[in-house]
DNA sequence: CAGCAATATGTCACTAAGTGACAATATAGC
DNA sequence: GCTATATTGTCACTTAGTGACATATTGCTG
């Protein structure tokens, strides 16, 4: 497998033999969820890359093939939330505001155990990366791939290019307070506090979002 | 050693044996600088532990005593800019805006010869990080610890408490769109762009400061 | 400056992380 | 089923990074 090819779609053409993308984007969703518990459980530092792969039925040598290092084995599980709220910005319409977007989703969305236990998970991950350098890289380098998708969606949504430097401040500062938010309310989640009573989070990223780039990303625009 | 000393004042008390933390942080500094050095002549994954140590001196395995890991190494040289930057947002009256305080200091600063390459091995860094993983993580992690420093500031400035989720979104934004600026000012100054015609940088940092934040930090306010 | 206590350093041994090479196996398309 | 290509596991290896311990260095005090 090409370790890159996750990242490079051109890389990825389907030939005889190749698996597809989604195949390996699963594989490595297996082996990030194996290696959270393993972290959450041990300690990263204690946790080896045999174990990991072990946990998932495979040899070191190809989990290094899926990743570059072993913090980065939780980039996935660390990667979800940021991913789901791209997509959704990817699918944002231009006459709604980002609020009403993310509250009409909010409404709709629906929530299988599978995926209650996948957000434990990332919960997990997250708290986890506020104590554990390592994991802290990961979770920043999570975030930094996010921006650079926010820069591509705010570019087409503004009009302009995406090497503009206000459409890349407006990515980076969006970005940095949705993480905020999402660290603020995985502490909280993990102290216990009730999900009801947290509010509206998805309300308040759209908000900070909007105050982060001075009001230029948020409302409704021109379609 | 106690290689968290460095970053923990109480654990640095002046005890017989022990080394001044200035002296703790020349030896790192030297060894960052060597670092970067290394670093760009002939790439992150070829320079090994044992020729940055020689560079300087110093055994490999004191250099691990110092930084956590290989790319760590070139963290002080990347946090060059920002601590300058944190340091001059220490000293801001409160009755002066960041765009006039920044100005002011930009016409009054000396520039020593030695400061300039040091210059040099930041931008070297700064646009490094941009396509090698590990120093991204590097710079980002920089960036965590420069944002860190923020929330304390703008805490004080804007008379709240650190944990404020509205400090902690200012100081996340504020430090996206100057690592954002820094970032751009780097790739220009790399590509030969003269810095003249760079225009006035900390100007723009001021206001997308100020931007980033809602208009919450960069006005003056009341003593 | 000498003495002392505490810390810093280097050597050594070691484990784990991560990489290259290559043969065997698996995958996808026809 | 066949073929071409990719993927995987084994093996050997280097490097990164850590613990233990003896020696050297540092800073304080008299």
């Amino acid at each position: 497998m090409g370790s890159d090819g996750a990242n490079d779609t051109t890389k990825n053409e389907r030939k005889p033999g190749r698996m597809s993308e989604q195949r390996q984007q699963r594989i490595r969703l297996e082996i990030s969820r194996e290696a959270a518990r393993l972290f959450w459980e041990q300690g990263v530092a204690a946790t080896t890359g045999e174990q990991i792969a072990a946990a998932v039925g495979l040899s070191v040598r190809t989990l290094w093939r899926y990743f570059r290092n072993k913090e980065s084995c939780v980039e996935p599980v660390l990667a979800q939330d940021g991913e789901e709220f791209v997509a959704l910005l990817r699918r944002w319409p231009r006459d709604v505001s980002l609020e009403d977007h993310l509250m009409e989703w909010a409404m709709n969305r629906t929530k299988d155990p599978d995926q209650q236990s996948f957000d434990q998970a990332v919960i997990k991950m997250t708290v986890l990366a506020e104590k554990e350098p390592d994991l802290r890289t990961a979770w920043l380098m999570t975030n930094d791939r996010i921006e650079r998708a926010l820069v591509e969606i705010f570019a087409d949504r503004l009009r302009r290019s995406p090497d503009d430097i206000e459409v890349r401040l407006h990515a980076a500062a969006a970005t940095a307070v949705v993480r905020v938010i999402s660290e603020d309310v995985s502490a909280a989640l993990m102290a216990g506090v009730d999900r009801a009573s947290l509010g509206n989070t998805l309300g308040q990223m759209a908000r900070a979002v909007h105050t982060a780039t001075g009001g230029a990303v948020g409302d409704p625009v021109d379609p």
